[in-house]
RNA sequence: UGGCCCGUAGUUCAACUGGUAGAACGCCUGACUCUGGAUCAGGAGGUUCCAGGUUCGAGCCCUGGCGGGCCAGCCA
């Protein structure tokens, strides 16, 4: 191989990717080759943004390359959606599989032909037990499984067979073509595995070409084979097929039928998938999620798919960053959603522009403001990046603060507003609380009176008195009404999983994973598209993010109009007061 | 009474292949601050699953246990 490794091993798979190429282990020259296999029955998620940054991210490494495979060997559950969103999922990740974008649907012909080897070296037959009875006939984990009574067809037989299968003489479930192997070994997936099986069905690429489809094990190691791969990369569940996988190549390619012009065989290593805590992972269920409508759908921000995810607002950059971070091993785990969460937050921190947004809004006058005056304030975009400049936010005479800025009685160690009190406005004066109107009927409160000192414009006092607390802000002749769509976990608990005895997984999910804010005050630069703040340029996807001062990043929600503004919460900041106030309860 | 894989801070990974355990996140203090953000400084936290063995020396090698995961689809 050509490439040689810049760093030290940073995991046992490029240990061994090392070791390989000290040793010219797949002849001199060869690149290193790997590939992402999904099946495209559903969307792909941040487990399988692991595995492709393992797997892009090493043929990256190494110099080599990385195929995008489509696993399509079960028509009953693939769909061309599916491998639509995969793409884009990829893409947006930021890997380019190039020219190397394939299916396993590909290699069907080629696959049928090896077929016809396997049964004619009297190492396959066609197989008439039904599901029940296969399943009856394979034993169990302790004890051997009984041979199939169809076992010793002769090769023209099954040859026949075969050939009607293919043909499409027969129903489904009726026959298969299962390999020869030893139905008494204790690895199960040895014992007469099936090879292929009859599914009158159409398939998103082949059509109704065929009615047989190869299964996983039989179709899986010859792709690789096929398409050059070196290392083939896969979960821990698929440490048992190995002998399987392996079986089938070598058996080819003691039929001296091996894939012509490749000299090497592929070989598979397994790695733990990723767990996130309160993140559902299985496919399965997430499906479930969306068929029950428990979700608005595969991209609904509170779900783990990376189209989720995008639409929550996550940055490709961070996802990557974290895929890093969380490593590579053979054990179990599940990382904590805090670390991703500071991933997200150390991107954004540094390329986020700020802006004021007020979610929940009370209204303050400033009775000492000239009436109709309207200012013009100097903000600073990104105090952590200057490069990102200044604009320019209105003030007037009424502004709206957030509910929970102004505290009636203020707890103990509360330093934002209260009677009496004076906070700094966010690039703009000091002002200080003279008093409340409230509703006669209700007590709640609807107004509050504040003066200001003219003399603090920009936030500093002359007479340099220390003022504790700044708040965030919106003039209300200028403010922008917005949806702020807030988002918390999905499920409650660590392990969504985790349920008691004959309870549903879904009896852990949060009833308030989702909080719709109507009414919110944002600045008015958040609505013109060509504020130097949505930069789209900044972001690799064109998704507008910001920091919304004080609470969070958000981004502009992909149902978001001009004229009717959307922003999805990505995000909290990290907030060193509510962890108290809450400690305090 | 099966086979395969895995056991190192709360979590996820390191430990130059046998030389006396370290980082990140999280947590706790403090400093600073026009975001209760960010940043900075410090701290707590380990019987390396257990027991034997080999060795001058074991997280690493050997043996035996214990614990966890996966496997009995014509799913992948």
């Amino acid at each position: 191989m050509t490439a040689t490794p810049s760093t030290r091993p940073s995991h046992f798979i490029h240990e061994i990717i090392d070791e390989d190429l000290r040793t010219n282990r797949n002849g001199a020259g060869t690149q290193v080759a790997t590939r992402f296999p999904p099946e495209p029955n559903g969307y792909l998620h941040i487990g399988h943004a692991k595995s492709i940054c393992l797997n892009f991210g090493t043929a990256r490494k190494y110099n080599g390359r990385c195929h995008l495979r489509m696993d399509d060997t079960n028509p009953t559950k693939e769909e061309q959606e599916y491998i639509d969103s995969i793409k884009q999922d990829v893409r947006w990740l930021g890997f380019d599989w190039g020219a190397h974008e394939y299916h396993a649907s590909d290699y069907f012909e080629q696959l049928y032909q090896w077929a016809l080897l396997f049964i004619k070296a009297g190492k396959a037959y066609v197989c008439d037990l039904t599901p029940e009875e296969v399943s009856k006939s394979r034993g169990s984990l302790t004890s051997p499984g009984k041979e199939s009574p169809f076992r010793g067809r002769s090769v023209a037989e099954n040859l026949d067979l075969f050939e009607r299968m293919h043909k499409g003489e027969f129903p489904d479930g009726s026959h298969t073509l299962r390999a020869k192997i030893d139905m008494a070994h204790p690895n199960l997936n040895l014992r007469d595995p099936v090879m292929y099986r009859i599914l009158h069905a159409d398939h998103p690429r082949t059509g109704g070409k065929w009615c047989i489809y190869p299964m996983y094990d039989y179709a899986h190691g010859q792709s690789d084979w096929l398409e050059g791969i070196t290392h083939s990369i896969c979960t821990l569940e698929f440490e048992d097929h190995k002998p399987l996988y392996d079986w089938y190549i070598d058996q080819i390619a003691s039929f001296g039928a091996a894939p012509p012009g490749i000299a090497y065989r592929p070989r598979q290593y397994e790695f733990a998938r990723l767990n996130v805590t309160h993140m559902m992972m299985s496919k399965r269920k997430l499906l479930q999620l969306v068929q029950d409508k428990a979700v608005r759908g595969w991209d609904d921000p509170r779900m783990p798919t990376i189209a989720g995810i995008r639409r929550r607002g996550f940055t490709p950059e961070s996802l990557r960053d974290f895929a890093d971070r969380i490593g590579v091993a053979k054990r179990e785990n599940t990382i904590e959603i805090e670390l991703l969460e500071h991933c997200l937050r150390e991107d954004l921190n540094k390329r986020a522009p700020r802006a004021m947004a007020v979610l929940r809004p009370l209204k303050v006058v400033i009775e000492n403001y000239p009436q109709g005056q309207i200012e013009e304030l100097d903000a600073v975009n990104n105090p952590e990046d200057p490069s990102a400049g200044t604009r320019k936010v209105p003030f007037g005479r009424e502004i709206y603060i957030e509910q929970e800025d102004f505290a009636q009685v203020p707890p103990p160690k509360y330093f934002r507003l209260s009677p009496g009190k004076e906070v700094r406005l966010r690039w703009g004066y000091l002002i200080t609380c003279t008093g409340v109107t409230k509703d006669p009927a209700t007590g709640a409160i609807q107004e509050l009176r504040c003066t200001y000192d003219p003399a603090t414009r920009g936030g500093n006092a002359p007479d340099g008195r220390k003022v504790k607390a700044t708040i965030h802000w919106v003039a209300a002749a200028q403010a922008v009404d917005a949806q702020v769509r807030l988002y918390d976990h999905l499920f409650t608990k660590d392990d969504p999983n985790d349920v008691p005895e004959g309870a549903d997984w879904r009896s852990n999910i949060n009833p308030k994973s989702l909080e719709v804010l109507t009414g919110c005050k944002v600045e008015p630069s958040l609505a013109a598209p060509t504020h130097a703040n949505s930069a789209s340029s900044r972001w690799t996807d064109g998704i507008a993010r910001y920091q919304f001062e004080r609470q969070g990043y958000f981004c502009v929600d992909a149902e978001s109009t001009s004229d009717r503004l959307v922003f999805n919460r990505t995000v909290t900041l990290r907030d060193t007061w509510a962890k108290l106030a809450a400690k305090s309860d």
